[in-house]
DNA sequence: TTGTATGCGTTATCAT
DNA sequence: ATGATAACGCATACAA
């Protein structure tokens, strides 16, 4: 027995036990053991398990810079959505054999930039990045260097980056579509402070640009802060101006949580007034009489990000144009837009 | 202008450009610019700017032994409290100097160690384990290799090392204690499969510890699978059987989700039969009349983790014994727990 | 099929 | 106060 329990066993030592040559070793690790006769295979295999010997990725990524990591940027970890796209994007990784960095920014652009540099000082091979905010300059850069990045959700209109996300207009499209069969007439488009996030941005100006063309559609939009009881307010100030039926379209699982809260405290009943939101959560069948809403397809948006970053790592060199990947929600009707006495037959809750 | 936009400058590039020696640049970036002139500082630092300079962290840990990196190993990313828990520990790493490399297992043993082979080829140099299940194998031999590691929320008997999680006793005990002065008398406890995982297995426990010692007080358990049918069953037998007033008391978060299901499917209004969950989500407070839940410090917690980890690597030779930290939850009292008819003074929804 | 020699970017040791 | 040089653990071109 070696005397030593000592930290980590290095490709000298497993070639010094096995009676090889660190090459012969090396390529042992590194999917090369066709070239290796049977006898050397293992007896470097049983050198290695003996000493619990581990490749180096510090030292593979120093060699060939090749870190085999990819890095992630969530604008908000503790939003679900931003979990479950992170839950495919870390499976895709893992099947291609990357792993990955993660970052929460909670919405700081200054975190955002200390975080890239992080990632580019681990020599990262590709970037998801689900933007803060503005710092498109730093992304350019990175991009320049010739950095794989996909913009996820979130994107940044100067910069040329791959883009996978919702189909925002469709999803509006959809929302609205639904809630006109449903028989609403009265429409409020509740949004998060749009500011600089595209998807806001892209789902408050289609609502617009829909109500416009409908005639038979009235409505309004605001996009309050959702900390006080401005929701509240709002609601409340729309119904007693607007005719009936009224709807509330919620621009993402936020606001729908918010919009619930104040139109529970107000004592309104939903499908009364309807409630149809963007994102699905896990409480929307719950609470009475059901939350109908417009589920994105969140495990393939992470895959197709991954997918897309490798294609890019793949093929580097030909420059393909920037694409984008868009894909469209799926409706979940339930009874919060449901009119009393109406019939229609629904998935129920 | 150099022609080439190549992709990253190294440490010798600085030196040449900055004329000075390839340590005095090391220097400067290791936090050792008091030693250099002031003019040599700032020739450095330009060169720096200039050729876009990051250090290589593969290369520095290469040396060193310092990878800077942290692994934290979640059982289920897709569980609320993982992911609260997990951002405090981000922001702990963070504030340290120290990045966060995570893995999701999915209650898979299989993910475990790969993900845990991993984070050895990266040379964490420390780990938080949210674990699966069973390898306390391969854990201890991390532990005897001298990584620094601290079990969260689940652990493994056999393994010694730091604990960091909810005082599942003092939760049960507070549970119980709330129930009974609401005026229940009935407790249905309400598990996932118990199986290995110890938060389940203390609570399991305790529940039934405190009913032996409570002659005012009768109860069952039961630890379904929660993805069929089963709780619903289980709580109409209950509620069958049992006299009045009865309550359920939800191990998890995932139950209170279950049995509020379950529950509204039957009929059955929140209050007249008790509900209470242990871990706080964001909808308790949404369903009518709002259900009371003892919420953990997921942030502390987190943050505990991490504080622990850094302090075994920073006394690393003394041999202190495993340590335990416990939190205590936070009783949100809300209309599930309070009969119709009474009138106590709790906070509203 | 197997081995030798060199270099990846950095820090540590030892000079000056 | 500054610099030269040797590791760190590995992959790879080249040689045998």
């Amino acid at each position: 027995m070696p005397a030593r329990p000592s930290r980590h066993a290095t490709i000298l030592e497993v070639a010094r036990v096995a009676d090889a040559s660190k090459t012969s070793v090396s390529r042992y690790f590194s999917g090369e053991r066709e070239r290796l006769s049977p006898a050397l295979q293992r007896r470097i295999s049983e050198a290695a398990r003996q000493l619990g010997y581990r490749p180096n990725q510090m030292a593979r990524g120093l060699k060939g810079g090749r870190s085999r990591l990819l890095g992630m940027l969530v604008a908000d970890i503790r939003n679900p959505y931003s979990v479950a796209v992170m839950h495919g994007v870390e499976k895709a990784c893992r099947e291609r054999g990357f792993s990955l960095l993660v970052a929460n920014t909670d919405n700081d652009p200054t975190q955002e930039r200390t975080h890239l540099a992080l990632f580019a000082s681990y020599r990262v091979e590709g970037l998801v990045v689900n933007a803060a905010g503005s710092p498109a300059h730093e992304l350019q850069d990175l991009v320049g260097q010739g950095l794989p990045l996909v913009l996820l959700d979130r994107w940044l209109e100067e910069l040329e980056a791959d883009r996978v996300g919702l189909d925002n207009e469709l999803a509006v499209d959809m929302a609205i579509d639904h809630l006109r069969a449903q028989g609403y007439r009265q429409l409020l488009f509740l949004s998060q402070p749009v500011g600089l996030a595209s998807p806001r941005q892209q789902r408050w100006q289609r609502f617009e640009q829909r109500l416009a063309g409908e005639p038979a559609l009235d409505g309004e939009r605001h996009d309050p802060a959702l900390d006080g009881t401005a929701v509240s307010a709002i609601i409340e100030a729309f119904l007693a101006r607007a005719g009936h039926p009224a709807a509330v379209l919620c621009a993402n699982g936020n606001v729908t949580l918010a919009a619930t809260r104040a139109l529970q405290a107000q004592g309104i009943r939903l499908g009364e007034v309807g409630l149809l939101g963007i994102d699905e959560l896990d409480w929307c069948g719950l609470v009475p009489p059901g939350i109908t809403t417009l589920a994105q397809p969140t495990e393939a948006i992470g895959r197709a990000a991954v997918q897309q970053l490798l294609a890019r790592l793949d093929d580097s060199g030909t420059t393909l144009p920037p694409r984008r990947t868009l894909f469209p929600p799926t409706l979940i009707a339930r009874g919060s837009t449901r009119l009393p006495g109406t019939d229609n037959d629904q998935e129920t809750p």
